[in-house]
DNA sequence: GCCGTTTTCGGCCCGACTGTTTTCAGTCG
């Protein structure tokens, strides 16, 4: 079985656990373990005949011993038994908002509930009010989440959430009492898929109750899901979850550091914390064992700022991009943290549509918005002829595209277009374009747009053989297309790494800028083979070029100065914003 | 179930809000 189905059935072992009532910390060891297992690079077959599974912190004998289970056999009688005592519709039952396993597990025992259908039926013919610790207004929350979970879409894209929360928070610090404020959670650490928007503003406690009252009656809001004295949640109208939270001004590098996130990066940094005798949460750190309720404990610490925070624990201050315990605490112990990489850097960017197929802007106002932003060169990749639901080129529009360039690129001064394709891998690893489309094109792109179901050693070995045409240049978005709210190839991403090392080319991966670094050991596995990084965002429009970058490439070192396309000082520029600055 | 400068047992991150209570459990982040 391959890595990724184990990571999910350990997920769900530990999620089964729950449900069952078993202890917390063990499910929480299934979760970690998952967790633990997606970011090793070593080849999962190895490492468990090897008997070095084992040594991974986070396996312990139970858990290696699924692990192998499932590698060897693709079963596991421990995940089989959990299985069987749980039916499947519990799992989706955890989606709806409130309810929990240990709810689900008492609407299972007592009512025999064991899915979504079964649990609207039950609320509307009004059985959940009768159970202890159920009421009216429990059985009320449950109809509306579902209502909420089939209607709603649980993600949004970066851009989507990040306009609203920017009207929110800008709204919120003209409130004369705001003293501080920041938009904190995942948008804060600019992931691409944003779950909800968390608002931090610090404040006088005697002003919490006006501008809570601000919050839930702005413009944007649709409805007021909770509202308290220092926390209140909303849903915008843009469909997305909007917390508030107001502290005092001294709690508030405390609160903005938690509600910053990742969770796992808060537990490490709890459990650092212990290590120095001090319990940390959101309002401060306290000497262990001073348990004062509501944030009152003795401050053991004072921080002005985040950066004092990670300072009091011996650690460099942690950009929040790379908040997400991928061993960003170690490297921040050492001194290892990398520079991150920033929009400044960027001079330019391969696969771009246009109009020519399915973009939104013309070549040229791609072109233009990229000397705007001060770019050096745009490389244009527009799609192959067999996509036609994208407008794939035929052959003559090709050529009528190649000579807008010519005439662009004599006319344009300060940015070079490359003529590129983002040419279709048809089902069984053939290319769309012939050979002699393909090489009238300075780069080519690969990419899959169909046929998404088969295996991944299928879609696997049909990408590697895509790979080895001497035409192609680098692999099109094989982690997913995050803009286009699509998911990834279901391929294996070291074999395909080593197939790219191989046959010297790029492979994209979805990211910000500032986030390039983040799947470290992806990178440090590039890095070892000698491969470098490289910008590739799978822009439709030119606010593609302009907002989040949506993908970047892994490029085998070389390949640049190969092209012979930039001068000495762009190219110096690119290969510095290439480097994989001080990882490890 | 996992782990160890608290090391083979005993702890494992922490607080707000809600709904149900009449002092608290469940859920969430």
């Amino acid at each position: 079985m391959e890595k990724q189905a184990i990571v999910a059935i350990l997920e769900e072992m530990g999620t089964l656990l729950e449900l069952q009532g078993a202890n917390p910390f063990k499910s929480r060891a299934y979760h970690n373990a998952s967790r633990v297992l997606e970011g090793i690079t070593e080849d999962l077959h190895g490492l468990v005949e090897s008997g070095e599974i084992r040594e991974v912190k986070g396996i312990g004998e139970s858990i290696a011993h699924v692990i192998t289970d499932l590698v060897r056999t693709g079963k596991s009688k421990e995940y089989l038994d959990l299985c069987k005592r749980s039916p499947e519709g519990l799992l989706e039952m955890l989606r709806i908002q409130g309810l929990g396993p240990k709810k689900i597990k008492i609407l299972y025992d007592k009512l025999g509930i064991r899915n979504l259908e079964q649990l609207e039926k039950a609320a509307k013919a009004d059985k959940l009010a009768t159970i202890d610790g159920f009421g009216s207004k429990t059985q009320e929350n449950i109809l509306l989440g579902i209502r909420a979970l089939r209607s709603l879409k649980d993600k949004s894209l970066y851009p989507k959430a990040a306009e609203p929360a920017q009207k929110i928070y800008a709204d919120m610090m003209k409130q004369r009492e705001v003293i501080r404020g920041e938009i904190a959670g995942s948008l804060r650490r600019r992931k691409e898929v944003i779950g909800d928007i968390d608002i931090l503003v610090s404040a006088k406690d005697a002003s919490r109750p006006k501008l809570m009252d601000v919050f839930v009656s702005h413009p944007e809001v649709e409805t007021v899901v909770a509202k308290g004295e220092t926390k209140s949640s909303v849903v915008l109208k843009a469909g997305i979850n909007c917390d508030l939270r107001i502290v005092s001004d001294a709690e508030f590098p405390f609160a903005l550091n938690y509600f910053t996130g990742s969770k796992d990066h808060n537990v490490e940094m709890r459990s650092r914390a212990r290590k120095y005798g001090w319990s940390l949460n959101e309002y401060g750190f306290s000497e262990l064992g001073a348990e004062e309720k509501r944030g009152k404990a003795k401050r053991v610490v004072k921080c002005k700022d985040e950066a004092d925070i990670y300072k009091a624990l011996d650690l460099d201050y942690v950009p929040p991009e790379l908040r997400e315990n991928m061993g960003e605490i170690e490297a921040a112990e050492d001194g290892k943290l990398p520079r991150l990489l920033e929009m400044k850097d960027i001079r330019g960017a391969f696969h771009c549509h246009t109009t020519y197929s399915d973009g939104v802007n013309t070549l040229e106002e791609m072109a233009n918005a990229a000397r705007a932003m001060g770019w050096e060169y745009l490389g244009i990749g527009d799609h192959s002829k067999v996509v036609a639901y994208a407008g794939g080129l035929t052959e003559e529009r090709v050529k009528a595209q190649h000579k807008e360039i010519d005439a662009l690129n004599s006319k344009m001064k300060g940015l070079r277009i490359f003529k590129g394709t983002e040419c279709d891998i048809l089902a069984n690893g053939d290319l769309d374009w012939p050979e002699k489309v393909l090489s009238t094109f300075e780069y080519v792109v690969v990419s899959v747009h169909s046929s998404f179901k088969m295996s991944q050693a299928e879609m696997t070995k049909r990408i590697i053989k895509a790979l080895k045409s001497k035409y192609v240049t680098m692999l099109g978005h094989p982690t997913g297309r995050l803009l286009l709210s699509r998911d990834g190839y279901p391929v294996n991403m070291v074999d395909v790494i080593n197939a790219a090392d191989d046959y010297g080319k790029i492979i994209e991966i979805n990211a910000h800028p500032n986030r390039l670094d983040l799947d470290w050991r992806l990178c440090k596995y590039a890095r070892e083979k000698g491969v470098t990084i490289a910008i590739n965002p799978d822009a439709h429009n030119i606010e593609g070029l302009r907002h989040v970058c949506y993908g970047v490439g892994i490029a085998r070192k070389g390949w640049l100065e190969k092209q012979n396309v930039l001068n000495a000082k762009s190219l110096k520029g690119v290969l510095q914003y290439l480097q994989l600055a001080r990882i490890r």
